[in-house]
DNA sequence: CGACATATTGAGATCCATCAACCAATGTGG
DNA sequence: CCACATTGGTTGATGGATCTCAATATGTCG
């Protein structure tokens, strides 16, 4: 997986300034408060968001229920991806766990300027496959790892996410209740 | 879903003269026979494969037992995701549960090619969005479903897979003990 | 037919969700 | 600054879904 991380800085660093450029100007800063949404469910995903500052976090209703999907902290990009590619209605929101600083760009602009920058378009491609494979371990680990192991991954892989967020929304995260989230914790 | 796959559909109906004499030209056509195997765990997935006829299915061991992760029928396109992307050993296996015909292409072969024929790489762009819808799919299923549920998603999307296709298998596609599989279609 | 794979059925064990009570920390209106 | 509400987390008891192990049945093919 890093591997291909390296492969998206790499290619980041060798843009031309013209493609930068051209990025600077479709993209704009915007700044949610606390506990705000960027996409609510029922509409359609028309910006992506680079995250600057601050966590948000993705997640869907079921059964009058919040399925977190995803937490995204400063230099991720957070996009409902089917409601983003399809630009058909979004089943899951996205929302500011803190204040935040985004930068966002909108769905056709960007569409646009693919067509004049092949770096662009590269881009989106090497973003895509990260999402893909990104997926891929998600549904390995959902087979092959009980409520505590699953757990114990997320620690090692992000032990940042436990510090800064609510036990109740890291449990919808792993696919757990509450409670045994807690007791999984109160093991150790 | 369907809706992309119209998109890539008419892609293909667009495609350059040059673009799928070129693609003919890497590709060649192979079989296999049932219960052999296109491509074993710790094997770098070099090749894609297009199923012309038969059943293929795509697994990995986990503690003994084998996991499916996908069947593929005559029209579909299969490889081992990670490993051809990042083109590194494969945790999964490829199989023939028939046997099999299918045009393969070399990884690099494609690759090159790519580089000439602009529509080659809006064909693997779909297709890896394709990928990843799916997989969405998947995971939302897992979160949201039963085993009970999971069965009839599954009756629903792919009723084929389930008269040709050993019951075990199928179980373990949908992440339940065949056992408990036996017991769900009992009760219908 | 006999052998081997495949599927069904039963009984007990295990994991985890649910419901409910409780606690601690934080915030808010008066 | 206190009383109370709200939010987030813990703990206990119980039940349900599903796994595991084991016995039996069915199917298939040389």
């Amino acid at each position: 997986m890093q591997f291909h991380i390296d492969k998206i800085n790499k290619l980041l660093d060798d843009f031309d300034e013209a493609t930068l450029k051209a990025l600077e100007e479709i993209s704009y800063s915007k700044t949610y408060e606390k506990g705000s949404y960027l996409l609510k469910a029922d509409n359609i995903c028309t910006k992506s968001f680079f995250l600057k500052s601050g966590i948000l976090r993705k997640f869907y209703l079921h059964n009058e229920k919040d399925v977190t999907t995803e937490f995204y902290f400063k230099g991720d990009l957070a996009v409902s991806f089917d409601s983003y590619t399809l630009q058909r209605p979004s089943k899951e929101y996205l929302q500011a766990l803190t204040d935040v600083t985004v930068n966002t760009i909108e769905f056709n602009s960007f569409q646009n300027l693919k067509k004049k920058h092949l770096q662009l378009q590269e881009l989106d491609f090497l973003i895509t496959e990260y999402h893909a494979l990104w997926l891929e371990e998600k549904v390995f680990e959902l087979h092959t790892q009980n409520a505590t192991q699953r757990y114990e991954t997320l620690i090692k892989k992000s032990p940042h996410i436990v510090h800064q967020i609510p036990l109740t929304q890291i449990a919808s995260y792993l696919n757990v209740s509450l409670e045994t989230l807690s007791r999984i914790r109160a093991k150790k």
